[in-house]
DNA sequence: GTGAAAGCGCTAACAA
DNA sequence: TTGTTAGCGCTTTCAC
């Protein structure tokens, strides 16, 4: 590359100060025509590209925004690169890739789905999006490069630790997702879990006449906390007895579906239904269900919550809570601009309406 | 938000020069580990975050790659941030976020598979990613905003002008996808569109004895042109009637698809399979063909080339070609970064394998 | 309407 | 090992 062109070497070339040439483009109308379009000339031809970080640094603000993205469910394999030729067809060297399904359950996701109405919002209102996490090194320096770049910060919950969002929201204005407002510095966009899960749950007792259910999924976040408590509270009102706890293999569902499987038939007769605290749970689950010769609804019934898109494709498919993720998505960056323009405003906390999906998974006819 | 610390005061309050604080983060190691210590106790107590700002400026890079994405299907109507309280079950005000059906008939499309690729290679390789782009305001100015703040720019098709292009690469490294290196100064990733194509075709004339055979799509793009190709090819070798042209009813298939069903029903016995350019055009075409009654792939088999998300959940399934999105995307960070290590180096291109991936809109049975 | 000049916060020689 | 200092490229008063 050769060397980069700047203000000055445009300035010169176009027989302007630099103040000109930075008015020309950022106040074109406090100068006069002919020197601007002088000025642009000049620019164009040197192939001249203002320094964002110069920019940013004289004036203050970057224009971008930030979203740090999961931990949750890093990609333990570096899918390599294909190596071979441009060729077709049957291809098993590279499954991962080219099984559409596999790739499927994998993405998106619900921070994917999130992560997309924030692109669009930012896009919308004029800024530009940096992302960074999920996968990258230590956590807290990842948090400080990109808070270090942004006017302001969107995080996923137990993204990072509590203390050093605390230090950046003092800084720049933060939004944290699907987490309650725990009295910090920190904005909030969350939807209403425990409506969702009274109402799917609701659904399996009142329409399918099930009467006992259980709880399946790790209860370690407060949003699945809080599915839980709607669980327990539907089944209460209709007065059934209520699990004390959720039932959760070791080292989680996800990856343990099949001790789950095994547990729930030592503990006596199966139960009518698994109610998930998460799509991928209840897709875990299905599978080593229907992997111990059991059927999906018709030996028990199973309903997830989040709204992911592998919950379609299913077999069953997915009955769930599906949570509006690129409008959660969208708010955060509608909080995050406000409060970029108005520093001293309160923080601001915003929950959204979810809705119960009825497919296959909870009995009811396609 | 008060006062930002800076290097400054965590000089200041760690009494050391300023030079020490930048080392203490940048060369620890060439740091005294008890004045570390404090310089860091110091940043801490202050919330100090480096800006990047000041850092790309001085030193001359970013530590991010850039990725502008499409213009294409710009999302026309800006959803609403839904207004309601936090309710639950059925809500016909927001069917589009809402409605996991629709929702995914336009997410995630090749571009986000792509750009998820993108995504987790740049994080696994340590850097951050600005994205700016689909539904943004003037091009240009997004184009010039975005590459003033990377070390090196990743680029879809037809997203920016060529010359604006060319001005950026002049500075910074530039991967263009799916386009063909057309001697610029830019590194390309691209697939076998071509194999690809003939190799689909074939299917549907050595497995299910289809002879009739039209394509439908736009073939303004060079990806689609070279599929039309492949296409072409197939038949040529196949003996059999090769069409001269492509079927694309006027403003493109997808918003049109029933004039294409309408064109093809008048020009005499309906062809017994349709090959479209693209997933999106071979959806719209089915919905079409369902719409006038007919029935795929009994009264016409249909498939597509892309290999997206909704081409799974289409009823019938679709078959189709499968480009390794993710691994474009990460072949595309690849070179991205050989080229900023290696500025004077040549530019590299890239040609990735697809995949034929049966499904049932073919005529296959599932 | 345009220019001169003082920073913005940080890095990296070079000195000490 | 630590401090001094000169920029990095741009914005923005304040003069002219």
């Amino acid at each position: 590359m050769a060397k980069v062109p700047t203000v000055y070497d445009v300035a010169e070339r176009a027989g302007v100060s630099i103040a000109t040439v930075s008015f020309a483009f950022r106040k074109p109308d406090k100068v006069k025509d002919s020197t601007r379009e002088l000025v642009l000339a000049a620019a164009r031809q040197l192939g001249y590209v203002p320094s964002a970080s110069a920019r940013g640094l004289a004036h203050g603000r970057t224009s971008a925004l930030g979203l740090l993205a999961f931990d949750y469910l890093l990609e333990a394999d570096e899918t390599p690169l294909s190596t071979g030729e441009a060729v077709i067809v049957d291809d098993p060297d590279h499954p991962a890739d080219f099984d559409p399904n596999a790739n499927f359950r994998m993405f998106p996701l619900y921070v994917d789905e999130v992560q997309r109405g924030v692109e669009l919002e930012c896009w919308r209102q004029g800024y530009a999006l940096m992302i960074g996490g999920r996968g990258q090194a230590t956590t807290e320096t990842v948090l400080a490069d990109i808070a270090g770049r942004v006017d302001g910060l969107a995080v996923f919950p137990a993204t990072v630790p509590a203390d050093a969002l605390q230090r950046i929201a003092w800084r720049i204005p933060v939004v944290e997702l699907s987490e309650p407002d725990h009295d910090d510095q920190l904005s909030h966009v969350t939807v209403d879990n425990v409506a969702g899960m009274r109402a799917i749950t609701e659904h399996l007792i009142a329409v399918h006449r099930l009467e006992s259910l259980v709880f399946v999924g790790d209860t370690t976040g407060s949003d699945q906390q809080a599915r839980f408590q709607g669980f327990r509270s539907a089944l209460r009102a209709a007065g059934l007895r209520v699990p004390r706890k959720s039932l959760s293999g070791p080292g989680g569902v996800i990856n343990n579906a099949a001790a789950v499987v095994t547990e729930l038939r030592t503990r006596g007769p199966l139960p009518q239904g698994a109610v998930c605290a998460t799509d991928q749970e209840a897709l875990a689950l299905m599978d080593a269900l229907q992997a111990a010769g059991l059927t999906v609804p018709a030996d028990m019934a199973v309903t997830g919550f989040d709204g992911i898109a592998a919950g379609m494709i299913a077999r069953p498919p997915l009955t769930t809570v599906r949570q509006p993720m690129e409008q959660m998505g969208r708010a955060v960056v509608d909080i995050l601009i406000d409060r970029i323009a108005n520093p001293d405003g309160p923080r601001r906390n915003r929950q959204l309406p979810v809705r119960v999906v009825l497919r296959e998974s909870c009995g009811c006819r396609p």
